[in-house]
DNA sequence: TGCAATTAGTTCTAATTAGTACTAAACTAG
DNA sequence: CTAGTTTAGTACTAATTAGAACTAATTGCA
């Protein structure tokens, strides 16, 4: 049996690590992780959301999200707040100081990450985002 | 400031996570975690090698590789032999039955994959494979 | 209305992860 | 040959991860 896919997933895998690997040192040096920094750029300028729609819009799962939101909110950048709405759940917002590191980390990493792709025309880029969204489906 | 290269960055790391969760659950079912399973699926059928080529190969980074292996060998998977060569390293190698779990493991996992991709053409995975080596590249 | 099923979030466990510092061995240049 | 550098692997830390079990609140349906 031959498996042709293999390359794919092996190339999948070192793109993802690639990604990492570019972009993590440039969080870290502002001390943020991945996951944090996905987390405060998700908050920044968007009203409270619950922690549901946070774990949504990350890609981060809610046991994760637990622990890593209690570290940023022990370090005063995000709060919770009752929802009024539905007593289960919270919303989650940045604090005056989580905004203020979100204007600051946000930008910052946005062009660290500009600097890599600015090699590839929109052209690429859509291809790549097509490409990447028909692997997605193969594991549908 | 546009950043249109957002959704590739999203839209690659739904893919890897689409594949974990296609893949995890599988191997989990057989008792194993995706890194157990690539290392094993990289010593199978192969002579022993040293941390530092398996770590190459399966793209897990050395100080990981030392508690993978670790309880990789203490469920008598895998034995580690002195190198003669260079006292510095070990030769790393399945066991008998770490072999016999291979066997059993790899063709099985393999044919899960298949079934996700068999909607995909050659032709298809040719341009995945492509497209992800581009954003590799684009880290570098 | 009232009970069953769903939903939001926490807790817990085992494993992986990157990163840094460290030890020991091997290589290399003078 | 020997001092400095590189290399292989381990030890340790903090964080993330999935998954499963759990609590409490809500919803839906009969």
């Amino acid at each position: 049996m031959q498996a042709h896919f293999l390359p794919v997933l092996r190339n999948l895998v070192s793109a993802y690590q690639a990604f990492e690997r570019y972009s993590a040192p440039d969080l870290r040096a502002m001390g943020l992780t991945m996951t944090q920094f996905d987390v405060i750029a998700t908050l920044g300028n968007q009203p409270p959301m619950t922690c549901k729609e946070l774990g949504e819009k990350t890609l981060v799962t809610k046991g994760t999200l637990t622990g890593v939101l209690e570290r940023l909110e022990s370090k005063g950048i995000l709060e919770r707040k009752l929802n009024p709405e539905d007593a289960r759940s919270q919303m989650i917002g940045l604090t005056i100081e989580g905004q203020k590191l979100f204007e600051r980390v946000f930008p910052a990493h946005l062009q660290h990450l500009g600097r890599a792709f600015n090699q590839l025309s929109t052209g690429e880029l859509e291809k790549l985002s097509t490409a990447l969204q028909t692997l997605t489906n193969t594991f549908k």
